[in-house]
DNA sequence: GCCATAACTGACTATATAGTCAGTTAAGAG
DNA sequence: CTCTTAACTGACTATATAGTCAGTTATGGC
């Protein structure tokens, strides 16, 4: 009947505040104002608040994979590597705010849970493919080598998420290609 | 008078509680139940839960911090990198659960604050000074390199923070070396 | 042995906030 | 125009838990 614009007011409230303040420390009743509803319709959506979170995350996420570009598969081991690179870079750029949530959560013992087996499960497909590729390629320690590389792009990650525009992401880009370049070496 | 123990039975408690199950899921009276005191016992040290946790996070940085090895600052660029990641890496598995819990609190709004300046202090040191080996040894882009060399070492933490035992730190250590003689070249 | 005093106790209170629900509003079908 | 029903409201309750404090215990100095 009448159109439903509370439930993304809800997230959008949400998202913003969790990550400003932290979901422990933002109330039902902040989000609710934030978002200009009333606080029963919160309960109208969801279970609890916690379920408002994972709500949250499951449509974040399912909006994000609609629109995820699929990485090219021909080409050199650095080919690949350097493809991987920009992609990984520009989704940092666009998706920061929410995936800066989801590290936070990654983090805590609480909400862990809420993230885990999604996560998980992407980020190891992401390192089998990554494997493959040094495989492919007939390099020593496949293994070893796609843990090295995908521990670079974490690292550059979690600085760039805990700083934001004060970290140099663009001029890290070239040194990240370096890093592919010399992964393949020897 | 009475030698005082409650203190310490209060933080190895709260350490070990706040690391399984976090901040917010920790209640007070739990933390004292598993310290094996009364619930009035933490308000005679503390003036919060939240100084308690203050006061354990400025405990174990100081114990850590008058144990910290020196690094040595003579040798070549390789030469100085190779020993940091041998400290590093040490540091890493001995204070792996005091870590964790210090990189939680940076990820989290709510609670940044009792590690960010202490924290942010260290990394900016640690950093300077890398970026210094790359200088003195006439690199070019001193900095990116530093800064590159720093998120290796910060993802390879992270990875091994996550998941602990299940992940291959020892075998990581060769990639890091052989990582760091490749940030020499050129 | 006994005092002074710091370490410690545990029943109690205060309050913040998640969650409820009976009622109201408004959009669209007929 | 009016009836149906989903979207929405906001005052209310229930409770978990942080924090209090008057009282008790044990220890080392004298």
């Amino acid at each position: 009947m009448r159109p439903q614009k509370g439930k993304q007011k809800l997230y959008d409230a949400a998202m913003r505040l969790f990550e400003s303040q932290g979901y422990f420390a933002t109330t039902v009743e902040q989000i609710t104002v934030e978002a200009g509803v009333s606080k029963g319709l919160v309960y109208n959506y969801f279970e609890s608040k916690e379920a408002l979170l994972a709500g949250l995350i499951a449509e974040t996420t399912e909006k994000m994979e609609s629109v995820a570009g699929s990485l090219s598969t021909g080409g050199s081991v650095e080919e690949s590597l350097s493809g991987f690179i920009d992609q990984f870079l520009n989704y940092l750029k666009t998706e920061k705010h929410f995936l800066k949530l989801q590290l936070t959560l990654l983090m805590m013992p609480e909400l862990r849970a809420i993230v885990a087996e999604p996560q998980k499960a992407r980020a190891d497909a992401l390192l089998k493919m990554v494997i493959n590729w040094f495989k492919q390629a007939g390099h020593t320690e496949p293994k070893n080598r796609a843990r090295m590389f995908m521990a670079i792009m974490d690292g550059i990650a979690l600085h760039y998420l805990s700083t934001y525009e004060r970290y140099p992401l663009n001029a890290m880009k070239p040194q990240l290609m370096k890093a592919a370049r010399d992964l393949c070496s020897d």
